[in-house]
RNA sequence: GCGCUCGUAGCUCAGUUGGAUAGAGCGUCGGCCUCCGGAGCCGAAGGUCACAGGUUCGAAUCCUGUCGAGCGCACCA
C-alpha cells in the first residue's frame, strides 16, 4: 500500500468517527510544493455535512489522526480549510526503492473487477488507403488498448472491415473503370466511385497479374472478378501499413460474417421478440426513441434491403455474444450522430452499458504555416503511411496522442520534423537517453542497479525529493488514463517529467555544479543517485513503451544539410 | 432550426472530475555557452479562462442564455 493510500485510509476512518460515513477523501499532490507532499479536502466536504466551520472539523481530524503510523512528518491546517501534509524522509525514499523493485510492472495495477473489454478502432472501408485521419485513431485505439491491458484488464484488438454494401461495389465497378482505361477504352468512373490515383496503379497490376483472364470475361464477371481482388488488396495493405506504424490488431472481422452466418435475421428476429420494431410505410423501424435516441430508426428499407444500421447492430451483438464484457469503439468525428442510435439498439437487445464510444476529431496537417490539404474527393489525400515515413513512428504516433482526442488538432509538420528538444517527443526520449548514457559512463547495466546496496536517504537535495514525488505518481497516471480513455494525459505527465529530468540533469552540469552531478566521485552517494537515475529510466521508459514508443539508449540525431 | 464537440497566453494545448496565486511547450525579450550559425542552459514578460447571469464556503470546471468554430441531423454508408 502506497503512503497516500494509508493515509486515505485512516482519513476515512477519522471520517467515520466524526459521523461522515462513506465519503470519498480526496488526497491530492498540491500543486505548490508549499502546501505539502499531499492535501485534502475533507474538512471542506464535511463542513456541510456536520455544519460546522471547516477549520474546527480540520484540526479535529488531526487530533484523532495517527500521523506517525501513515509516515507523516508535519500536518497544518491551510487556507479555507484544507489539511497539508509533509512525509517522512523515510517514506519519499521507499517510493523509490518501490520503482527500481518493480521495475517493468511499476505503473500497472490490478482492477477491481477483470473485464474483457473489445476495442475496436480504425475499422476502415477497403475502398482506399489509409489517410491521416485513420492514423490518429490507430495510435489512440492502441494507447487505450494498452491503457487497459496496464490496469490489469483483459483486452482484444479488433479492425471491422466493411467489406460488404454499395460502396464495394462501386469500389469494383471504378476499378473495372480503370482498367477499360487502360485497355484504350474511353471509361467513366462511376457516379459515387473512387477517383483516387491508386486505383489506376492496382488497375496495371491486376493487368499484368491476370491479363487474359479479365479480357475472357464477361462484364459482371470482371467487376466481381476485380471487386474481390481490390478489397483483398486494399485489406492487405491496411494489414502492412498498421503493422509498420505498430498496431497489431488481435482480429479482422469482416462484415460479410455478420451475413453469412445470418445474424442480420437473427437480431431482426430477437428485437422484433421483445416487441421493438414496427412496419411503416413499407420498411422496418426501429423503436429507438425508448431508449433516448432522438428519431426512431430505419432497419429494413421499403425495398427489402437492409440500412447500414441492421448489419451495425448485429455486429455490435455478436461483440457482447463473442464473450466481452465491454465494448469500446473508435470513430471518427463525422460519426458521431450516430452514438445515440447504436447505443439504444444496444440497450434494445438488453445490453445497456455495454459500449462506450470515443470520438476522434479531425486532423489538419500544418506545414511552413500553411495548411497541407487532404482533400479526398479529388483523390489527393495524405495518406497515413507517407505522414509515419517522413516523421517517424514515434514521432507521428506522439503527436496523434497528445492532445485530446475529442478535440480537433493541428499536426505541426515543422515541429515534428524538429529533431531538438523542442520536439516533445524528443524532449522525453532524450530525457531515457541521457539516463542510458549515465549507466554507460558509470560502466554499469540499468539493471544491476539495486535499491539493496544504495543507501537512498542521501538523497536530501530538494529536486531530487521533488523528482522521487514525480515518479511515484506515474501508476496513478496511468489509471487516470485510463479510465479517461485519455492516453495524452500520459503524454503530458511525460513531458513533465521529462522536463524535471533534464534541469536535474544539467543542473550537475561540470561546468556548473559538479557536487550535483549522478556520477560524484563519493561512492555512496553516487549509488544513491544512480538509484534515482534508474528510477527515471523504469518510469520514462515504461510510459513510451505504454503508447506504443520506443525508449532509445542513445539518441542519433540525423544530419541535416 | 435541432443535436454533438469545442472556445484558456501571440500560436499549439494541459488543467488531477468543484479547490489554494490558472500551467506547459513553441514564439518573443534579456543573460550564458559557441570561431560564426544552429542546438543547448538560466531567467523574464505575457490571461476579463468567448460573453452575461445562476448554483456555494469556493467555478476555467456544474446549470441557463447569448456569440463564435467544426461536425452531424437519410428508407447513404
Amino acid at each position: 500500500m502506497s503512503p497516500a493510500e494509508q493515509l486515505r485510509a485512516r482519513l476515512e476512518r477519522v471520517a467515520a468517527e466524526l459521523g461522515a460515513d462513506g465519503v470519498d477523501v480526496q488526497l491530492e499532490r498540491p500543486r505548490n510544493p508549499e502546501h505539502g507532499d499531499l492535501a485534502t479536502n475533507l474538512a471542506m466536504v464535511l463542513a456541510g455535512r456536520l455544519r460546522r466551520a471547516p477549520r474546527q472539523i480540520a484540526d479535529e481530524i488531526l487530533a484523532r489522526l495517527d500521523l506517525e503510523g501513515a509516515g507523516v512528518a508535519s500536518a497544518e491546517v491551510a487556507g479555507a480549510g484544507f489539511i497539508n501534509f509533509r512525509l517522512t524522509g523515510a517514506v519519499l525514499w521507499e517510493q523509490l526503492a518501490r520503482v527500481l523493485r518493480e521495475d517493468r510492472a511499476f505503473g500497472r495495477s490490478e482492477p477491481e473487477d477483470r473485464l474483457r473489454i473489445q476495442v475496436e478502432f480504425v475499422s476502415a472501408n477497403p475502398t482506399g488507403p489509409l489517410h491521416v485521419a485513420h492514423g490518429r485513431g490507430a495510435a489512440l485505439g492502441d494507447a487505450i488498448a494498452s491503457l487497459l491491458r496496464w490496469t490489469g484488464h483483459e483486452v482484444e484488438r479488433e479492425f471491422y472491415i466493411n467489406d460488404a454494401g454499395v460502396q464495394i461495389q462501386r469500389l469494383g465497378e471504378s476499378l473495372d473503370a480503370r482498367w477499360r482505361q487502360l485497355m484504350g477504352e474511353e471509361a467513366a468512373i462511376p457516379e459515387g466511385g473512387y477517383h483516387g490515383a491508386y486505383l489506376v496503379d492496382m488497375a496495371r497490376e491486376v493487368d499484368a497479374e491476370a491479363h487474359d483472364r479479365l479480357v475472357a470475361m464477361s462484364a459482371e464477371e470482371r467487376v466481381a472478378f476485380l471487386r474481390r481482388w481490390a478489397v483483398e488488396r486494399l485489406e492487405a495493405e491496411h494489414d502492412r501499413t498498421l503493422r509498420d506504424f505498430r498496431v497489431q490488431m488481435d482480429s479482422y472481422y469482416p462484415e460479410t460474417r455478420i451475413y453469412e452466418e445470418g445474424r442480420i435475421a437473427e437480431t431482426l428476429r430477437e428485437l422484433a421478440d421483445r416487441g421493438l420494431t414496427y412496419e411503416s410505410e413499407g420498411a422496418v423501424w426501429l423503436r429507438t426513441t425508448a431508449f433516448g435516441d432522438d428519431k426512431d430508426r430505419v432497419l429494413v428499407k421499403s425495398d427489402g434491403t437492409y440500412t447500414y444500421f441492421a448489419p451495425d447492430i448485429a455486429y455490435h451483438r455478436e461483440k457482447a455474444r463473442r464473450g466481452f464484457q465491454h465494448a469500446i469503439d473508435i470513430w471518427g468525428a463525422d460519426h458521431h450522430g450516430y452514438v445515440p442510435r447504436m447505443k439504444a439498439a444496444l440497450a434494445a437487445l438488453g445490453y445497456p452499458d455495454f459500449l462506450d464510444v470515443e470520438i476522434v476529431q479531425m486532423v489538419r496537417i500544418m506545414r511552413g504555416g500553411e495548411e497541407v490539404k487532404i482533400s479526398k474527393r479529388a483523390g489527393e489525400f495524405v495518406t497515413l503511411r507517407e505522414l509515419f515515413e517522413e516523421t517517424g513512428v514515434d514521432v507521428a504516433r506522439y503527436f496523434f496522442l497528445m492532445r485530446r482526442s475529442d478535440a480537433q488538432m493541428i499536426f505541426d509538420l515543422d515541429l515534428a520534423l524538429d529533431q531538438s528538444e523542442k520536439n516533445p517527443v524528443y524532449k522525453v526520449q532524450y530525457a531515457h537517453a541521457r539516463m542510458m548514457s549515465i549507466f554507460r559512463k558509470a560502466g554499469v547495466e540499468p539493471s544491476s542497479i539495486g535499491v539493496e546496496d544504495a543507501d537512498l536517504s542521501l538523497l536530501r537535495e530538494p529536486v531530487e525529493g521533488e523528482l522521487i514525488k514525480q515518479l511515484a505518481e506515474f501508476p496513478a497516471v496511468v489509471s487516470r488514463a485510463a479510465e479517461a480513455r485519455a492516453p495524452h494525459i500520459v503524454c503530458d505527465y511525460l513531458e513533465e517529467t521529462a522536463g524535471m529530468v533534464n534541469s536535474w540533469y544539467h543542473a550537475g552540469n561540470p561546468s556548473r555544479n559538479p557536487e550535483l552531478a549522478v556520477l560524484v566521485p563519493h561512492p555512496a552517494l553516487r549509488r544513491a543517485r544512480l538509484a534515482l537515475a534508474r528510477g527515471v529510466q523504469i518510469v520514462l521508459r515504461n510510459g513510451l513503451e505504454l503508447l506504443g514508443l520506443s525508449a532509445p539508449d542513445r539518441m542519433q540525431r540525423e544530419e541535416t544539410a
